[in-house]
DNA sequence: TCAAAAGTGTTCGAAGTACACCCATGG
DNA sequence: CCATGGGTGTACTTCGAACACTTTTGA
């Protein structure tokens, strides 16, 4: 985020904002990559962003994504619009520059000084529209990088995620809710395997997604008929059992 | 719409609009609810408008419907947001004005007049971000009401849609689309039919929107599982032949 | 030769499809 | 009593779940 001059001379579209939910997968649970902010106080918030004025809300998104975690060339889908007329920020803002007074002059100032802040302030506390993006990762591919803004930037399992600012929890729960009962028309889960993986991988991945058991047999001819993998060489482990298959995703999303 | 202060000033949110598809049913036909716009030429547009920045999302569809329409109360279901960056009325804006020149000084002057008309040519050409919501009413119910801005406003079958200034066919496209995709998980098309009706209604409304034929008996079945609608009294039409029962949804949507 | 895990075939039950029959209604 | 259309029951097919068996791998 460029801070150098006020927000609302940026050309960005007002009032419109963009959240990502950042989907990964790892030792079979179902995390969302969270940063949180670098000010005094817990504030963990949804990569966020708004539109430049001569950009499409889908490349706003992955710009987003891009200079918020490093992270590029992913699956996207925009799953829901948050519009309540009393969505605004004021009130995780305040706290914020409560918790912080003794960084006016340093950090803060962006949000407060005369020349530039007052107006960020204004704009940042305004009410803000927000299209809602999910995103599916390969966990071990991506290299979330946080940039000066955040204070880490951390994976939370779905079912431990910190309390975050404004409604960006509901917002997961959203995309969440929007992701599991989309998948079977879609298909995109396995965009959040490695690029080649076992059968079992993907029978794990479908089982934390949807906190049952399915059986290994049956899982295997329901997946081989989406017609969407494509059998490869065997993987070789080591272990004392037969060899299992490696699939491919045939169209990437 | 209210002409007398420019659109800027009016206290709407900024190149952020709202597309409405209205949904009927009638005579074994889906229909879309398009308004033809008072000015020469052919230009059919979306019931559309703005967001007031003290008023939810929903709000504002719901108010967009009332006051271009004359529709309240209806079932309604955001789907969609288009947000390209080309995406703006000014080609569509420029035809209009250069087909109704002599329009000046009456009706147009509210687009080119320079107290107030000017500045209304820069907020409508602006890029907009639409969010798209589509409606299901009872075709016999709703008495659709034009106002100043329409010289007409009727219902087209899906198949027979005029052509629609901007981008509009395609967002109908994609209402119908998502429309049909999410019916089995929703179960909202009963919304299109009256009060109550028989079963027979039911199927034939289903095999328009799918564009299939179903088995009576089966397809009765497949309903009634759903358990969402409640068995009423029978229906003597006169005809020669057994009397169907009626039904209501149980739980409006 | 054995244990572990993968691949595949077979059976069973449920859900959906197709066919058939019966019933109410008014002429 | 008959034609029409509606309600419902029954057989069939198909799909998925449960079970069983075989194969591969390295110790």
């Amino acid at each position: 985020m460029n801070i150098s001059y006020p927000l609302s001379e940026q050309g960005y579209i007002q009032q419109l904002s963009i959240d990502c939910v950042i989907f990964g997968y790892q030792d079979q649970k179902l995390k969302v990559l969270v940063p949180k902010l670098n000010f005094k106080g817990s504030f963990f918030a949804l990569p966020s962003g708004f539109v430049y004025q001569d950009e499409d809300i889908d490349a706003a998104a992955r710009r987003i994504l891009r200079e918020r975690t490093g992270i590029k060339d992913v699956y996207l889908e925009q799953f829901y619009v948050t519009g309540k007329a009393s969505r605004n920020s004021k009130a995780f803002l305040d706290q914020l520059i409560e918790l912080n007074v003794e960084l006016i002059g340093s950090k803060s100032e962006d949000l407060t000084d005369e020349r530039s802040g007052a107006n960020d302030y204004v704009w940042f506390t305004r009410r803000f529209v927000s299209i809602g993006y999910y995103a599916l990762v390969d966990i071990s591919k991506v290299v979330a990088q946080k940039t000066d803004l955040d204070e880490s930037i951390e994976w939370y399992e779905v079912g431990h995620l910190p309390q975050m600012i404004m409604d960006h929890n509901e917002i997961i729960g959203k995309a969440l809710e929007t992701f599991r009962l989309t998948l079977d028309q879609k298909g995109n889960a396995f965009n959040l395997l490695t690029e080649t993986f076992t059968m079992k991988d993907a029978q794990q991945l479908y089982e934390t997604i949807y906190e049952k058991q399915y059986a290994r047999n049956n899982f295997q001819k329901k997946i081989l008929d989406l017609d969407v993998l494509e059998r490869l060489e065997k993987k070789f482990t080591g272990a004392a059992n037969k060899a299992p298959y490696l699939y491919r995703l045939l169209r990437k999303g």
